[in-house]
DNA sequence: AATGAATGAGTGTTCATTCAT
DNA sequence: GATGAATGAACACTCATTCAT
């Protein structure tokens, strides 16, 4: 007997991903995703019931993902500043070196296939970074702003300079980084 | 495609753009629209060659209607900060007060409607944020980074600020983007 | 303008009748339908919701047809054997005239597509024909059996003798139905 | 072709007779005959070398299980009417207890899977119950009408009659079947 | 100009059949 | 032989676009 191969399952979130990538989730059809991951349609469908339940299925993949690797390093007995800038780094990485996988989670939410439970659920892994802000907070390190105002801060800015970095083909150098996170950490110390 | 009526292309626009922030690009239909437009389907077609053309036709207008706000009161003979304020409190207003523009322009950005003509066309609009912020660098009032580097990252966190402040149901007060903006200056300031 | 077209209703039931007939409820698909009907796919679904709807609904119609069909020329002040024979000649008349109604109908019954509700509101439609046996069983007239099973006696064999008679290509000449409808009413008077 | 399992065969048919009551012939696919058989998809192709030639055999078993009951205790040298009442209340008898059968006979004969050729063979296991009625006829035991009608008369009620009762939930009794023989022998004797 | 019915290519999805194990 | 994953043609249905009125 043949058994169901997981490989297929990676080759289909692969392909998907690509595609949005080129061409927005506006623009992507299960034949294309199909043909992209080298199998046929049907078997499309032997993996995922429908096509929201695919993109659903991605969309929560991403995410896990995602924040698997911000914390990757992070130990919460580490310094403040040292855990933070931890975290800064891997979540800049992320949107690096998964450009991908970024674009497809900024897309995702605003389209007509992620349900509200997929959101909420996928919401719950970033809870760590609330702590880790607001212990800054309590250790007087950083501004006493509302907690969610000081992570949209971080992350806006993260996100909005890797896409642009990535469209204007300008490589992102150690240094660049560096004076990156600077600006960050000046825009929000005590 | 001379129309007589301009309140038809706006009522289109404005069925797009609520259309847009309830489905996302990817679901919406030109039946949708004009339904929600309170005309026919063949009218859509007097007034726009196709689906794509009336996309790329609101882009333009809502990137130009945001270039607008955006240097409202702006004088370029304005001390550095109090311009650079005055347009960073114009950026964010028009992502709070036209939210679903803003939505709409972000969604653009990755779907297979835009042309890059339309991109690049519209890039333009923004030059005269450069210039400021390089007389500000000049002037040695803040960092000697990238000035792309610098838009981005003060752009980047006043939009993920106002979509986070918009679906936590959360209201901007003044104060807030007081601290925002505080947060913004000491990022870049020199 | 153009107006919805009433005609292009009955083209697409012409069109399902022919088809059902020659391959069966099973073997229809709404392509072959739309084509049949010298109309596009697309036109099909603007006056039908879907395949089941446009079953359901044609089931309807031909049950209501048939309904008034059955019920020509008859009037409750008859006496009874006149009545009961008017109603029987327009029963057989009905399935030999509207062989393909009568074969869809017979189709409908045992199908995904037929729901429960259209069952029941089709069903009143017969409702005249058992006062009439009852009125009979109460002028003694005809046997003391149970309505149903007298109504179901003189139906079944109609409708078997006109499958038969269409199927061995045989015609159903006045003599033989008169003896026919001699066969019944010895099967069935007191 | 040559399959060693007889028990699988006959969870084959027994599955596919049950789907077929329950939604049609139009509603069954081979996966739903398969899991209801509870053997996997490619051993149904094992024994049958496709969806077809599956209902053809299932019909051509049914018909001659049919033809079988039909004839049980029947002897030629039988007086006639004691003769007729046998074959009668075997035929009632079937299409009572096998009633699965007797709906996807129904069926069969009006879809796109059944061949001419099978039609043809399984018609002529009725011929003796054509002699009987000749016979009958010859004795001026009934009345001198064309074979088949006289048989289509009998049978044609028969069907109805137990379709009607089994949808109905009402049980054939004894004294409603006698009645029902006597129906049928008033319409038909001399 | 305005309408919305009509079109048919194209979508998501199913399903008879095949095939690797 | 048995399995059920894999296939892709075919299905039900949609939707950008056209057209008759």
């Amino acid at each position: 007997m043949k058994p169901r191969d997981d490989k297929k399952i990676d080759q289909v979130y692969k392909a998907t991903l690509r595609l949005v990538k080129a061409k927005g989730l506006a623009g992507i059809t299960m034949n294309e995703i199909a043909k992209e991951a080298n199998i046929a349609t049907g078997t499309l469908y032997i993996y995922f019931k429908n096509k929201k339940q695919l993109i659903n299925a991605l969309f929560m993949v991403c995410r896990n993902r995602s924040a698997a690797v911000y914390f990757k390093n992070y130990v919460p007995s580490m310094p403040f500043k040292t855990g933070l800038k931890t975290i800064w780094l891997n979540l800049l990485n992320y949107r690096v070196k998964k450009f991908e996988e970024a674009i497809f989670i900024d897309q995702c939410f605003h389209s007509p296939f992620i349900t509200e439970t997929t959101k909420e659920i996928t919401r719950k892994l970033f809870l760590p970074l609330f702590s880790l802000v607001e212990a800054g907070k309590k250790q007087k390190l950083i501004k006493n702003e509302d907690t969610m105002l000081l992570l949209t801060f971080m992350a806006g800015s993260i996100n909005e300079t890797v896409k642009h970095a990535y469209y204007a083909n300008r490589k992102l150098t150690k240094q660049v980084i560096e004076q990156m996170f600077m600006m960050c950490w000046d825009g929000i110390k005590a």
